[in-house]
RNA sequence: GGGCGAUUAGCUCAGGGGGAGAGCGCUUGCCUUACAAGCAAGAUGUCGUAGGUUCAAAUCCUACAUCGCCCACCA
């Protein structure tokens, strides 16, 4: 009786809660160390506290959790592992500005009441995502959430840096690096997000001191000249030979400085000749260090002229200076011309500022050492990239990688551990407060001021969470993870950090394979932001259409690293689905046996029985195979067509008529198979859409055990019946031929037509016997159709004469003649292509002096080619001969 | 400047060496006792262009075109 109460329609917002809670308070997520079991490991990629839930997320967990609820039904020990990221300068953004909502900056409040003001606000808002992404029905072990800044993973900060400290391969030093005026921090150099952006080249002539001439120099930042400490040319260059070493005169600064050779200047840009400016350009420092040439440095932390500039231009704004100091040249005459050109100008990935690159004492990371590990464990395969394409951008990067700049100028993050003495000028690191100078015993002794990159502690993420630096069950169980599911925009932020932290101190890779997807796109094609504000907020959308729906849209049509569309229709399609599945649910439990016999005996089954569980045994294949093989839409593609195209469209109509007229055997075979395909569909889909399974599944199994830890359906391909299929699916096309005959030439009843059966005749009795029942129930109205059908076209022709008057060949509904034609073609090309390698094989040459494998394979080949050969005729026979 | 991806039905996209696929949209007919968020029947494509490999190419190879993305110190 309660099935009555079921809904006809799917209600997401009545259960999606009811459920999540009843697997977290029960806990159906835990997982801990099972000898017993195999291990099955997500490190979910933490996303920032200050986060809100977007598209990516929604992507990028839906797919993880799929993953981890099917490992889970298949008896692994699977633990998914959440935790939310620190990320400093966009948290401590974010407290800055609701401080300057106050009138208040960080340096009012000072640093230890500034991190407070940070720590109650993670306490308050950091919840935030991780409430989100339960309404997702992420399956995390909740339990074991981490943060970036937590006891543990701060402690694992701390070692990390002492141990690489320790081995040389943290250094200190002054560096031109990528300055942000506005996040007022250094970043590092993939946080420098180039963009072409349209410019000026501006020609500027420096007089050649002493003489009555100039050198003409290209340059888009004109401002930066003040800083000019030298004139480099290729000393390949004849226009410039007899200049190198000649001294010119930097106008508007009266400063000399001289004409040098590096070949590395090019001689097709501009003039040939480059204005050099150590102290702002990463190009001109690297020649300023090659010649020892001084750094001027004119542009300050916050982007304004220096009093190094010179009176007249100290204290300006960079831009306007630009403005000034081309005024001023052309007031000279100094300016040759000004020309249009599109570059490449670094902006800040946060807040989109242009970068100001300045010379900076900052901290290192060598890169060279670390790296090389790396490039090995994923040409050696120890970390496989899918998609494989991948692997090969990770590859370069690592090749070509620079020292790695960890040190911010901000106060939330972790703090260098790193103390020096005001006295004696020791640098101490060390992994706890230091009070005196272990050198010079002073009591001056300050920390560094500057936190750790946020990257930083994310590279140690999949072991960090585990418990490191001690040693414990959860590292020995769990690591190496078993995959990382994450976007292709931080590979080289995150993935491959990991990978080479992971092999500097855990001597393995953190995870086997790296499962890359693309970016949530808008229904445009468009990346979806803030800024063009076309994001859909999946919140939104749950409440809208229900979790699975969300989840299921993402997940079909997506393949591994391609970007995915967002659009409602195909939202709708996803809803749709599960409102299929739901009334099929539906129809099941209403016909579901009372008494709850469900066992059928094998031999009540009938040939529809037989089909839909072999069709939903090679449903299972389907699905175990693209979930192995990271082909998630591909295995959500096969299981939609199966429950729609085949248990709904075909099974239940043909169950109908012994459910409702059937003897009671007849009907309980029925209801057995319903109830078993069904409860497998359930297991099969629950990856998917955990939710309406869950919820199905409670109707159908009621008092079991919930559907997330029922295991999943075996793969038993030789439990298939390839008899049954072959016969159903013939009668299946039978019926749609009958159908297609009464809609299209709109045969009254009583009206006589005949169907032409493209098959050997026996076959087609045999199939007319069985199938006989169906057509009639499901092909309704045309019953007189049944005694006509008839094997052969002759026979077709016969019928006519008999009065029958429209007759359509099945197989046929396509072109026969046309058929006939290609078949021939394609066996003649078969049949030479066979006596080319019979020939070969008769040639007692060939066989004496050809390799083995090379005879094999023509053998094989031989093999082949006659099988396909006989199976081309059967089917020319089963067209009729004429 | 280098690299990668895409190009298939009106739209959004799967697929992939041998008979062109799905969803949406469209046409026609249906409220048939699970479902109108549905049922049934249909129409629609020289699979970007040009070459090559092959008995056979939408599929593999090479160029090219268009779009998109990533990397990059031509100021």
């Amino acid at each position: 009786m309660t099935e009555k109460t079921l809904p006809p329609v799917y209600a997401p917002e009545q259960v999606e809660e009811k459920w999540y809670r009843f697997w977290e308070e029960g806990g159906f997520f835990r997982t801990g160390v099972d000898p017993e079991k195999k291990p099955f490991c997500i490190v979910m990629p933490p996303p920032n506290v200050t986060g809100e839930l977007h598209m990516g997320h929604a992507l990028d967990n839906t797919l993880q959790d799929v993953l981890i609820r099917w490992r889970r039904m298949q008896g692994h020990a699977a633990l998914w592992l959440p935790g939310t990221d620190h990320a400093g300068i966009a948290t401590q953004a974010r407290v800055e500005a609701m401080l300057a909502k106050e009138g208040m900056s960080r340096y009012d409040l000072g640093r230890e009441k500034f991190l407070e003001r940070v720590w109650s606000w993670k306490e308050r808002y950091g919840n935030r995502i991780t409430l989100q992404l339960r309404r997702l029905g992420a399956s995390c072990d909740w339990d074991r959430e981490r943060f970036t800044m937590d006891a543990g993973c701060s402690e694992a900060v701390k070692e990390v840096f002492l141990r690489l400290y320790d081995r040389g391969l943290i250094y200190r030093g002054s560096y031109i690096v990528n300055w942000c005026p506005q996040c007022r921090t250094v970043i590092s150099d993939i946080e420098v997000e180039h963009k072409d952006t349209a410019g000026n080249l501006y020609y500027i002539k420096y007089p050649v001191k002493n003489q009555d001439r100039f050198v003409t120099i290209a340059t888009t930042r004109p401002e930066t000249m003040l800083g000019d400490t030298a004139v480099a040319v290729n000393p390949a260059d004849e226009r410039y030979g007899e200049l190198i070493g000649q001294v010119v005169v930097l106008p508007l600064v009266g400063r000399e400085i001289p004409v040098i050779a590096d070949a590395h200047v090019e001689t097709e840009f501009g003039t040939g000749a480059l204005k050099v400016t150590p102290a702002h350009d990463p190009y001109d420092f690297e020649i300023g260090g090659r010649h020892n040439l001084p750094a001027v440095r004119v542009i300050d932390q916050d982007g304004r002229m220096t009093p190094e500039a010179g009176a007249r231009y100290a204290g300006l704004d960079r831009w306007e200076c630009r403005k000034q100091v081309v005024r001023d040249l052309e007031a000279q005459g100094l300016l040759v011309k000004v020309e249009d050109l599109s570059h490449a100008v670094g902006h800040c990935y946060r807040c989109d500022t242009v970068i100001e690159p300045l010379i900076s004492k900052q901290w290192f990371v060598r890169m060279k050492p670390l790296a090389e590990p790396a490039i090995n464990a994923a040409r050696e395969g120890r970390v496989r990239f899918v998609p494989e394409r991948f692997t090969k951008i990770y590859m370069h990067w690592l090749e070509n990688i620079r020292d790695w700049c960890i040190s911010r100028q901000l106060w939330w993050g972790h703090r260098i551990p790193v103390w020096y003495c005001s006295d004696c000028g020791e640098t101490i690191a060390s992994g706890r407060e230091v009070r005196e100078c272990p050198k010079c015993g002073s009591a001056r002794v300050e920390q560094d001021p500057d936190v750790l990159d946020t990257w930083f502690s994310s590279a140690l993420w999949p072991f960090s969470t585990l418990g490191w630096p001690g040693e414990t069950a959860d590292l020995k169980f769990f690591y190496p993870t078993s995959v990382l599911v994450t976007g292709r925009d931080i590979i080289f932020f995150w993935v491959a950090r990991m990978i080479f932290m992971g092999l500097a101190f855990m001597e393995d890779v953190p995870f086997r394979e790296v499962f890359i997807h693309g970016l949530v796109l808008d229904a445009l094609g468009r990346k979806m932001s803030k800024s063009l504000g076309n994001g859909v907020d999946p919140i939104d959308v749950i409440e809208s259409h229900g979790a699975d729906s969300l989840r299921f849209m993402l997940v079909t049509g997506n393949t591994p690293g391609n970007d995915l569309r967002f659009n409602f229709e195909k939202l709708e399609g996803a809803r749709n689905f599960i409102n299929k599945l739901w009334n099929a649910s539906r129809f099941v439990l209403m016909n579901l046996d009372p008494e709850g016999s469900r066992a059928a005996a094998p031999a009540d089954r009938e040939l529809s029985d037989r089909w839909i569980l072999s069709r939903y045994r090679e449903a299972v294949e389907k699905a175990t195979a693209g979930l192995g093989a990271y082909e998630l839409g591909e295995a959500a593609r096969a299981l939609y067509e199966f429950v729609w195209d085949e248990f709904c469209d075909w099974y239940v109509e043909l169950a109908k008529p012994r459910l409702y007229r059937g003897t009671p055997g007849e009907a309980a075979a029925a209801r057995a198979v319903l109830h078993e395909v069904l409860g497998g569909l359930l297991r099969l889909l629950h990856p998917f859409i955990p939710f309406v399974t869950e919820e199905i599944w409670s109707h159908l199994n009621k008092g079991g055990a919930p559907l997330i830890h029922q295991p999943w359906p075996e793969d038993t391909p030789g439990l298939k019946d390839p008899e049954a299929e072959e016969e159903m699916g013939l009668i299946i096309e039978i019926i749609r031929a009958v159908r297609h005959i009464r809609a299209q030439m709109s045969v009254p009843p009583g009206r006589r037509a005949a169907l032409v059966l493209v098959a050997p005749e026996e076959r087609v009795r045999r199939i007319i016997e069985k199938g006989k029942g169906y057509i009639e129930e499901l092909a309704a109205g045309s019953v007189t159709l049944a005694a006509e059908l008839t094997a052969k076209p002759a026979q077709a022709a016969h019928a006519v004469a008999a009065g029958v008057e429209i007759f359509v060949p099945l197989g046929g509904l396509v072109d026969m003649e046309k058929e006939r034609v290609r078949l021939a073609k394609e066996i003649d090309t078969v049949e030479k292509e066979l006596a080319r390698v019979e020939g070969k094989l008769g040639n007692p040459g060939f066989l004496s002096k050809a390799p083995a494998d090379v005879v094999a394979k023509e053998r094989d080949k031989q093999v082949e080619l006659s099988a396909k050969r006989e199976a081309l005729q059967n089917r020319r026979r089963m067209l009729g001969e004429q």
